[in-house]
DNA sequence: AGCCAGGGTCTGC
DNA sequence: GCAGACCATGGC
């Protein structure tokens, strides 16, 4: 049956800013009441604001109301974080650009994935191709649509299988990381509790996963704040940090970098340089 | 019509 | 270790 569930009040995220800043490829815009529709653990859902609070509606959603809750990481205070990287200028006007992005905890699986097909490839055409991975091989969702498909499917897949996503060279790369984490060569498991350096050499050795795809991928899939992607954006916007990023905004670089990443992104989309 | 994109690999120094 | 060629695709 379908189920609402209205969570708790939490000023500082606006949905549209979040969901569609660069992080996540999947949730559609906005319908005429501002609700946006995606899928979370399988289970289709739409989510939108009741005030201030967050809620979202699909069928037996119940099922996965912790997972949702840790999807938008509800407990962070981003009031506070704002506040501290404010003190710098540059970070305080990125901030004000985009006040309501969030850092989604999304499926490590689907961030190692989605940042695969995202290398030197424009975002409206990574959602194409993840749209057409979840059609041809995710399973179907509760309540509609499909989900990230599993990485042992995956596996068992060959180039021609993928010929119809137009990927291009990636093509190799998802499937070579999909077989390594069949095989437990890369362990999804271990990336999660080791230390940084550590994570980051486990997803190297994934055949197109360089230090940027890695980075993606402990920000959006496991949650390590600190990581720090850095893409052509993100370059322009460090010609401002000469010394780099200020030590106190080291803990949330990877916040910061999203504010900046958004800010320089929509700047150049709109012809300003 | 080109330029560009949430880059990485491979080769040659 | 580092620079440079090359890579497939299509939105703009």
């Amino acid at each position: 049956m379908t189920e609402t569930i209205k969570f708790k009040s939490c000023p500082h995220f606006d949905l549209n800013e979040t969901l569609h800043c660069g992080q996540a490829f999947r949730w559609s815009e906005p319908d005429e009441s501002g609700a946006f529709y995606g899928i979370i653990a399988g289970h289709k859902l739409n989510v939108y604001f009741d005030g201030d609070s967050l809620c979202a509606c699909g069928e037996n959603i119940s099922d996965i109301k912790d997972k949702i809750y840790s999807y938008f990481d509800l407990d962070l205070d981003y009031e506070k974080i704002k506040n501290l990287l404010c003190n710098d200028k540059i970070l305080s006007e990125a901030v004000i650009f985009a006040p309501g992005i969030r850092i989604l905890k999304q499926d490590p699986w689907e961030a190692l994935g989605s940042f695969i097909f995202s290398s030197n490839n424009h975002i409206t055409r990574i959602s194409g191709i993840i749209d057409r991975f979840c059609q041809l091989y995710g399973k179907e969702a509760v309540g509609g649509g499909y989900d990230f498909p599993d990485y042992e499917r995956v596996s068992r897949l060959n180039k021609a299988d993928l010929a119809p996503l137009r990927c291009g060279y990636r093509d190799e790369y998802i499937l070579d990381a999909a077989r390594k984490l069949t095989s437990g060569e890369v362990d999804l498991d271990i990336i999660c509790s080791a230390d940084i350096d550590t994570a980051r050499k486990e997803l190297m050795k994934i055949k197109g996963v360089g230090p940027k795809v890695a980075e993606c991928v402990l920000l959006f899939g496991f949650h390590r704040l600190e990581a720090f992607p850095v893409d052509v954006h993100i370059k322009r916007a460090l010609e401002f940090f000469p010394d780099g990023l200020p030590e106190y905004a080291l803990p949330y670089a990877g916040i910061a970098q999203q504010y900046l990443f958004h800010w320089m992104r929509l700047k150049s989309l709109s012809g300003v340089r």
